[in-house]
DNA sequence: GACAAATTGATACATACGTTTGACTGTATC
DNA sequence: GATACAGTCAAACGTATGTATCAATTTGTC
């Protein structure tokens, strides 16, 4: 290792993640071959495990590269808003705001590979195994236990784990929305065009008024927990073999 | 067709249902093979195309199967409220629970096989193309539709676009804490614990009290639409030949 | 019990897949 | 200009897939 290589990085890596976003993002992982990607990506067939040593490797690389920058955005604004605040009880509505913006901008912005984030994303969730790798998991999580501590900070009055519950919903409801546009159009269909869901500001404005008061509600009564034998769990013995993206839940 | 044949419905064409619904649950559609599904189901491989025609068929009957119990229930329960309130204001709390309730407590059922919906609901929300089918779609949007205008008179101040943006906020929340458990359980290590997300009246409880506050929030102040000039819009000239599940977007 | 239809069963087919291999090419380093 | 090596390329391997075929068997009807 004399010096270090520049050799530009090697543009097929670069193209092969670019394709290999746009293919996943259009279809899904199963969907799109190794072939279809180093056909569209202009590159030989071996290049990808070269590269990526394995089409699963590729899929994370792909989740990555498009939840990092995400994730750092939010960090990067809710870091500055809280240096602002110095020591102040932060907005609800902010914090909020912060949270979902990015994460709705991008995956509006037609020019950049935001787009795909969505189907993605709850592609990533709705297979088992772990598809996302603990990394993206953890960076996640610590993202998440920030943002439900600046919540906390803002709404004195609820308890942790109720925020915990509404950060879920959160997330759920950006998700939802957020995934449905470019292509399906779910909502706009059903409410008979009334709802523009490609209005990334509009989308934006409706998550933050409806997730900031959902957020101020007063918590549920707690009731008893009956705490009922717990159903004999496990009974699943499947077993799979093939090189499909889902193989691996090994230790769950 | 001279007299009506019982042949008791074909107990191999339930045993393949029943199968594929735990296959595809615990893995997804395209994990799961045609020949995983027959050994499950103790039948022959020609079964599953002699009695459902396609792979693809196959799925589209599973998603109806779970499906439309709980879009009937809804429905059921929402219609039985409203002849008990004879015209009255409806109380938000207790159609969100309706509307809610079902799905949730399906699908934390083990004994059932409501506990593989939620996983089957992402994937085919998900997956591109038509994976649902029309008939599913219109009967979920006729319930759908019910649900809001219900909402809308409970909440005379919103008007209707406002509720179909928080309707599909709700059922995304809905289909992120339900989908979350039974196996993944990424809201119980994200809280440390202190979420339950095994407690079907819990879930049920803290979707009811933050729903019911954000659809009472105020509507956001609307902007101005800037209105800008479409951009150019498909670019996308993929073709699929194979038989996966998602081939068939056609025309989109 | 005979007939026809419905269902099951074993096998074959064609193909698409992820990955591996090994030769080849360009380029940086000395 | 020789050496080393990162990258590219074409071809092949082994396997898993959905579906089709057609004979065997079961079932319902008369």
């Amino acid at each position: 290792m004399g010096r270090k290589v520049i050799r530009s990085e090697s543009t097929t890596k670069a193209q092969i993640l670019d394709a290999a976003i746009r293919l996943f993002g259009n279809r899904s992982f199963d969907a799109v071959s190794i072939r279809d990607i180093t056909s569209e990506a202009k590159a030989n067939l071996g290049a990808v495990n070269y590269h990526f040593s394995s089409k699963l490797n590729l899929i994370r690389e792909v989740l990555r590269t498009l939840a990092t920058p995400i994730n750092e955005a939010r960090l990067t604004s809710l870091n500055a808003y809280e240096t602002l605040l110095n020591g102040g009880r932060p907005d609800l509505e902010t914090l909020i705001r912060i949270l979902v913006e990015p994460f709705v901008r991008l995956s509006k912005d037609r020019s950049g590979p935001g787009i795909y984030y969505p189907r993605l994303m709850m592609l990533a969730r709705a297979l088992p195994g772990d598809l996302i790798g603990s990394y993206l998991s953890e960076q996640h999580d610590a993202m998440a236990r920030q943002f439900v501590k600046a919540i906390g900070r803002a709404l004195p009055n609820l308890d942790e784990e109720e925020i915990f519950w509404r950060y879920d919903f959160t997330i759920g409801s950006t998700l939802n929305i957020v995934g449905d546009a470019y292509r399906s159009y779910r909502l706009k269909r059903l409410s008979a065009g009334q709802c523009d869901t490609d209005d990334a500001d509009r989308i934006i404005d409706e998550l933050v008024a409806f997730v900031s008061a959902g957020m101020r509600g007063a918590a549920p009564a707690r009731r008893k927990k009956p705490k009922m034998a717990r159903a004999t769990a496990a009974k699943n013995g499947e077993r799979r073999t093939a090189t499909r993206v889902h193989a691996k839940q090994a230790a769950e």
